[in-house]
DNA sequence: ATTGAATATTGGTATAGACAACTATATTGC
DNA sequence: GCAATATAGTTGTCTATACCAATATTCAAT
C-alpha cells in the first residue's frame, strides 16, 4: 500500500490510497477514517506524516474533521464543476438534455471599435459572425452570436458550425481554451429574440457575455447569449477564501 | 509580534501578521519573504510551525514558494475571487462601492417543508428570517432575504443584523463559512419588489438563490435575493478543465 | 572571460515526541 | 438512579532534528 522508497513522498501515496477508497465505495460519506494514529502505525509512518496527507484532502474537500472525534468522509463527494466553462452542447448533456442549433446566420463583418477591442484584434478586421438558435429536446432555449477573428480560425464553414465548434477548435486545429470571464445580467426580450425564442413579449431573459481564451492568452472567441429565463437557470459552485 | 502565551496559535498569530504586511503594501507583489528559517529564528519558533503559516497562505493565494528560490508575495492578489463566496458588503466593496443596508423585517418563523429540506432541519423548526433592503452609494441594489436556523445561530438580534451578519458569524461565534452554491435566473419584478427598490413595474430582475455550508458541511443560511438588473451585472470566472 | 565544481541557501519531506483541547465512555460517590 | 469525576481516544499545536532537492553563489581551473 505504501513504499518507502518511491520517489513519490509518503504523504502523496496514503492520499491517493484514501481517495481511491473513497472513489470505489469502500469509505462511504459520514464514515469515519482509523484515526492518525492507527494510519501511523499500521504503515509504519509518521503522524506528521498522516496529518499532511489528510490536510490535503480536507482541504480538497474529501474529507472533514472534528477536534475529539475523527476524521470523516464529505457528504457531497464531488460536484462536477459548473463556473466550468463548457459548450452548450456539454451544458446541455450535464442536464440531461439533447442539445441541437438552428443556423440563422453566418458570415464575415469588419469590426466595430467595442467587438475588435474585446476580440483584441484591429479596427475593421474581419471577423467571423455565426448566430446560432440552441435547442435543448427541440425547444429553443438559446440565441447565441459567435465572434471570432478570422484570421485565428481559418477556413471555418458553415457545417463546422452546424457541428460542434468547440470540438472542431480543439480536436482538429489542436488550439486549447483554457478559460475566460463571463458576464451575466438580466433583461426583457427585445423584437428578434420574441420571435427566435418564441416567446411571448416582455418576457425576461438572461444576457450571458462569455470572452474565452487560449493557452497563449490571446482572445479567442467573445460570445453573446440571451437564454429564457423560463427555460434555463445558471449554477455555480462558491468558495469562501 | 508574536505572543507565545497567547491562546491564539503561533502560526495563526503570523499568518496575520504576513498578511498585514501585504495589505499594508511593505510587502508588494514579487517581493520574497524572508526565509522560513530566519522567520523560525527571528521569532524563536520552530520551522514547521512556520510553515504551517506560510502553507495556509499558499493555500489563500497571497503567496507562492519556489524550491530553492524562495516565498514570494502573488502578482494579482484579489482578481482571483469571483466566484468566490462574498457577503454583499465585500461584494459592493469590491467594486469601489459603499454598501449599507435597511432591516425591513427581522422574525423567527417555522420551517415550510421546502425550507426545513434546504436547511437540513425538521418541519416547523424555528428559522431566523431577515428580510433587508441592500443599498449601494445608498440607491436600493437588491431586496435579500436570509434564512437560518435558530438552533443554530442563537442569540441574533436585530443589531448584529443591522451590522454584518457573517462578521459576527465567523468573528464572534468562530464558525467557518467555507462554500455553498448558488442559482441565477432572470425575472420580472413582483409589487413587492418593485415598491422596495423603487424600480418601474415589469423591470427585469436577477434572482440568486445561495446556500452557503460550513466547515462541517451542515447549510449555515437560505438566501434569496433580487437584484435590480439596471444597476447589477454578475461577472464570474471560467475554467476549462 | 568562461566554464565547472564546490558550497551555501532555500523550500520539501519525514521522524519522534510532547502537551493542549475536545469528545465520549466508564467509574465513582452519593 | 444520577451527577460528578476520571480515563481513554481523538484532532490541534508546537518543538527539534535530519536529510533531500532545487537553485544561487563563490571560487578555482582553464
Amino acid at each position: 500500500m505504501i513504499d518507502k522508497n518511491s520517489p513519490i513522498p509518503i504523504y502523496h501515496q496514503l492520499e491517493e490510497s484514501i481517495k481511491q477508497l473513497i472513489e470505489s465505495g469502500q469509505l462511504k460519506p459520514g464514515d469515519a477514517l482509523p484515526s492518525e494514529r492507527e494510519y501511523s502505525e499500521q504503515f509504519g509512518i509518521s503522524r506528521m506524516t498522516v496529518r499532511q496527507a489528510i490536510i490535503n484532502l480536507v482541504n480538497e474537500r474529501f474529507l472533514y474533521r472534528v477536534r475529539g472525534k475523527g476524521t470523516f468522509v464529505m457528504e457531497q463527494k464531488f460536484e462536477q464543476n459548473l463556473q466550468g466553462l463548457t459548450s452548450f452542447t456539454e451544458d446541455m448533456k450535464a442536464r440531461g438534455m439533447e442539445a441541437s442549433s438552428k443556423l440563422i446566420n453566418f458570415e464575415i463583418i469588419p469590426a466595430d471599435a467595442k467587438l475588435a477591442s474585446a476580440l483584441n484584434i484591429q479596427e475593421h478586421g474581419p471577423v467571423y459572425k455565426i448566430k446560432r438558435i440552441r435547442l435543448a429536446e427541440n425547444i429553443p432555449m438559446a440565441l447565441e452570436r459567435t465572434y471570432i477573428s478570422a484570421n485565428l480560425v481559418q477556413g471555418l464553414t458553415s457545417e463546422i458550425v452546424k457541428n460542434s465548434l468547440y470540438y472542431y477548435v480543439e480536436e482538429t486545429l489542436h488550439m486549447k481554451i483554457v478559460g475566460g470571464t463571463q458576464v451575466i445580467e438580466a433583461s426583457i426580450a427585445n423584437k428578434e429574440e420574441v420571435k427566435l425564442l418564441e416567446i411571448p413579449e416582455l418576457s425576461p431573459v438572461m444576457i450571458m457575455e462569455r470572452s474565452s481564451k487560449l493557452e497563449d492568452n490571446t482572445v479567442f472567441e467573445i460570445v453573446k447569449s440571451t437564454y429564457r429565463a423560463d427555460r434555463y437557470k445558471f449554477m455555480i459552485d462558491l468558495k469562501r477564501f
